[in-house]
RNA sequence: GCCGGCUUAGCUCAGCGGUAGAGCAACCGCCUUGUAAGCGGUAGGUCGUAGGUUCAAUUCCUACAGCCGGCACCA
């Protein structure tokens, strides 16, 4: 006998063996009807599946959230079942469920594109129409590869090969059409619903190994009913309407072009905005002791042989060609650290120098893989703030905490509070006594530890040369981005001959933290585009304000207006078109200008504006100085501010 | 880098084996206008690049480049 309990509490008692679904049908036939799977002790389960000990049980309905993941990977297999109907002889590999929808990796020599999707999606219908049954089957070992085999699915019989023992090789079937796979599934096939859609192809490497073939991945999506699903295709439009690649060229802030592949043209109102995240680093920096640097672009090869990044990632570095005057090759810098250890070690160091905080906004370049390129957020070209803490090993925890604090008080400014943690420890391949990786990993935790800060732990994802902690936020609309780091090196200032001299009169190698706060700025600032969808906060905004007339009788006054917001160091501009003050609004707004002080006759007559902001219709008459002392005040960045009420 | 798709005017896009079209933007004129598009006119493209097929290629084929979506990569 097996005991089970059931949301309500009751607790029954029924034979051995028995199924979820005989369970049901016993309360009553509908309840059975509407359960497409179970929850034993919370871990869904096939309803039809035995029950075999006590537990607590619940029965899934469709509409169960718990159902969603049931109805994508069902979704799944439907969809392999309808493709090998369409293409026989394509093999099937695996078909998981992801956010928001599932996917499902083919191998065919002639892969699907987009035009294939109303007929798959159709035969999927089909298939669904036929709301055949999941059934599920353990086979052996044997014969799962034997069946495989002699159906010419490669694949799979690697997968039987990678099951573990011990384990189940479990087979679902959906009629005639059967699967390897995990599980569990909904009763049948027509549990699916109509509320899916196939979304792209893409290529993937089998078992995500570029060494291996490429197989042909279709994404798809589905969920419980069709407003779910209208909701989810709207929510990508509105993502795609703050794409910064779209935003940058609406708000005229940079472009690309062929000639310079992942390198970015800034124009005049990125470049302010660009500047303006420049100056705030450079503020919050200088204020938390670094000292700012500048290394050269262009070194000599031979000391990127030294430091070790010719062996990791030469084909990834920009390199010159050796001339015949000079047979010298140089590298442009990929990194800033050996720079940087340069200028440490220029000049005898004391313990009493240390930490030595140099930072850099500087730029550095990396071949990256054509593919990779993505607007701002991947490219060649790109700015660091970085930056290298030469200290003694027993600083490495306080240095670390006011790193974090640091870093965590920079994305709080920018309007980011959501902050993951990411720690990663030593890799598989890496130089160093592990006696030195133990102190390293343990002096970063314990930073967090007194930081009191939560975090996740990749195991082995550390660098070569030491342990990092990786700082990702999450923007507006839920999407997390990887920005800063905080890694200790135990390996370059050695490599690179740096020391300094102990209170004992010895040479010691000092400890090198790398530390970056935004990352890229290229980076950072697609992440503020997207974040604010174009909607910057003033202190941010390229354009604050557009002085507009309503007739050219207020032209000398719109200028006056300009100059004296300038005095207040808001930048503005002056439309003194030849438009209806409409088309000026709609115009500015498209624009998203933050900031619209509309003069005419009486704002003049005043020396007055008429302030209307972005995003509202409200419009606010005000004395001319008290605008601009308001709108001034907005504008004044949030570590300046702070300052300011500080004093 | 790999797989697939795309590349036509500044932008968004239509078109097609017989050397191109719309809307918006731009420019010019009229209108002096009160908070999201006033009216009229003009101009604008060697159809990504290089080859090939053809009497004829923007259209079909091939290569290359860039971009887009993934995968792999990301010091």
């Amino acid at each position: 006998m097996v005991a089970l309990t059931f949301p309500d509490g009751a607790r029954r008692e029924y034979p051995d063996n028995i199924t979820g679904f005989e369970i049901a049908k016993g309360i009553s036939p509908s309840l059975a009807k509407r359960t497409v799977a179970m929850a034993l002790d919370g871990t869904l389960a096939d309803l039809h599946d035995k029950i075999t000990k006590d537990a607590k049980i619940e029965f899934i309905p469709r509409d169960d959230p718990r159902a969603m993941e049931l109805i994508r990977h069902d979704a799944a297999h439907v969809m392999a079942e309808a493709v090998q109907s369409l293409w026989p002889g394509t093999q099937v590999t695996i078909g998981p469920v992801i956010e928001n929808g599932f996917y499902y990796d083919f191998f065919r020599n002639e892969p699907f594109t987009p035009e294939d999707f109303p007929a798959i999606e159709k035969k999927m219908r089909e298939i669904i129409q036929r709301d055949q049954p999941f059934t599920k089957e353990v086979w052996s070992r044997e014969e799962a590869k034997r069946v495989f085999r002699e159906k010419g699915e490669n694949f799979k019989v690697e997968l039987v090969d990678a099951i573990p023992a011990g384990e189940e090789i479990k087979i679902y079937k959906q009629g005639e059409w059967f699967d390897l796979c995990r599980g569990p599934h909904m009763t049948s096939t027509g549990k699916v619903g109509g509320a899916f859609k196939l979304m792209k192809v893409a290529g993937a490497y089998w078992r995500g190994d570029a060494r291996n073939p490429m197989l042909t991945r279709i994404y798809g999506t589905a969920w419980q009913t069709q407003e779910q699903l209208d909701q989810y295709i709207h929510q990508l439009e509105e993502a795609e309407k703050r794409d910064h690649r779209r935003l940058g060229r609406e708000m005229d802030l940079f472009h690309f072009q062929e000639e310079a592949p992942g390198s970015v043209f800034w124009h005049p109102k990125g470049w302010t905005l660009f500047q303006t995240l420049e100056n705030y680093i450079r503020r919050r920096q200088s204020d938390a002791g670094y000292q700012e640097v500048n290394a050269p672009q262009l070194m000599d090869s031979s000391l990127w042989v030294t430091s070790g990044h010719m062996a990791k990632y030469r084909e990834m570095m920009f390199l010159t060609e050796k001339r015949e005057e000079e047979e010298r090759q140089y590298v442009i810098k990929p990194m800033n650290c050996p720079g940087h250890v340069q200028i440490f070690k220029n000049g005898l160091k004391s313990y009493r120098d240390l930490p030595y905080r140099l930072a850099e906004l500087g730029k550095v370049h990396r071949f990256e893989p054509s593919g990779a390129l993505h607007g701002l957020m991947r490219v060649r070209a790109f700015t660091q703030d970085d930056a290298h803490v030469f200290i003694s090993d027993d600083q490495i925890t306080d240095e670390v905490i006011a790193m974090h604090r640091l870093i965590l008080s920079i994305y709080k400014d920018f309007g980011f509070e959501d902050v993951q943690v990411k720690f990663s420890d030593r890799p598989e391949q890496r130089i160093g006594e592990d006696a030195v990786w133990e102190k390293a990993e343990a002096a970063l935790l314990r930073a967090l530890e007194i930081a009191e800060y939560p975090y996740t732990y990749n195991k082995g994802e550390g660098a070569f040369y030491g342990p990092k902690l990786e700082y990702v936020l999450r923007d507006a609309i839920g999407r997390d981005w990887q920005c800063g780091t905080v890694q200790v090196d135990l390996n370059l200032p050695g490599r690179l001959g740096a020391f300094y001299i102990a209170p004992s009169g010895e040479k010691i190698v000092p400890v090198m933290l790398h530390r970056a706060l935004f990352g890229s700025l290229e980076r950072f600032t697609g992440i503020l585009i997207e974040h604010h969808a174009g909607h910057f906060p003033l202190w941010l905004a390229p354009l604050q304000a557009m002085v507009c007339t309503i007739t050219s009788d207020a032209d000398a006054y719109a200028a006056d207006v300009a100059a004296a917001a300038k005095k207040f160091g808001l930048r503005v501009d002056v439309d003194l078109r030849n438009e209806k003050i409409n088309y000026k609004v709609r115009e500015h707004s498209l624009a998203k200008v933050p900031v619209l002080l509309v003069v005419g006759k009486k704002e003049a007559a005043e020396r007055a504006v008429s302030i209307r902001r972005l995003g509202s219709e409200k419009q606010t008459v005000m004395p001319l100085d008290a605008a601009l002392a308001v709108l001034a005040g907005e504008a004044t960045a949030p570590d300046v501010k702070r300052e300011r009420e500080a004093a």
